[in-house]
DNA sequence: CCCGATACCTTGCGCGACAAGGCATCGGGT
DNA sequence: ACCCGATGCCTTGTCGCGCAAGGTATCGGG
């Protein structure tokens, strides 16, 4: 029966989603810096990581495993083990090292901006 | 000459943009809360806070004022005073406060959401 | 025996940020 | 007198991420 009267929450998918835009490559490759993981495993992690905010479907996840494999960033190893099902490891490599400093760089700076914003106008407030 | 090896700052301009991404009528929204203003000197004010991390383009700003003002977030006034050229000023109304206080909570939620997930990797390279 | 979880993938759409363009006014420098 | 940069508003077209929705296949439990 959500039809109409929606407009609230319909929006409130979409703001989260803006707003976390972009961040999903961070925090792939942050744990990925921790050690290789296959993709399902990591989408299950991001899910349960900060209350869920940070959760990224698959239709995010796996086109983004690509673009960084593409750009040298992670490398990727089909890996069967014993299992019928085989599994897709991801590695960091040094060149995605670099790439999490840049992002955990231009992150925090935008994170120290919008602190600096906000203060800002709160002592203007006063 | 930056014609090839430039591929390191022309993607750094696009990597900060979408880490940005809907931060901008956080930014926008919370200056308005202070007080009404005209589009110019949002641009321009965004422009020197924070090192420049925050600053938003002609045809961003424009736009979002627009779509906040059908939103009902916020109300203009065109306004002459002595000049020949008049300036279209903003001021944010009740709903548009509601709206502050819901981006400035999921902003939050995201900032610490992440900050959560990097300790936590953090303690595990332990 | 079927269904949900695991595990990988893809195509099409929505939408914000921007580049690039346009229009008009005003002040200062030459 | 003239031009140019800053002021001040606007629009159209393109890019690229995140996602919904769909697909394939295996495996365990009720």
């Amino acid at each position: 029966m959500p039809d109409t009267a929606d407009s609230g929450s319909a929006t409130l998918a979409r703001l989260r989603r803006e707003l976390a835009r972009g961040t999903a490559e961070l925090a792939v490759l942050s744990i990925l810096g921790t050690g290789r993981r296959y993709g399902y495993d990591l989408m299950k992690t991001l899910q349960q990581a900060g209350e869920g905010v940070l959760e990224i479907k698959e239709g995010t996840l796996y086109p983004l495993l690509h673009r960084l494999e593409d750009a040298g960033h992670i490398t990727a190893v089909w890996e069967a083990d014993g299992r019928a099902r085989p599994r897709k490891y991801y590695a960091i490599t040094p060149s995605g090292r670099d790439h999490l400093r840049l992002l955990r760089t231009e992150w925090s700076g935008l994170v120290n901006g919008m602190r600096d914003l906000l203060d800002a106008l709160e002592e203007e407030a006063t």
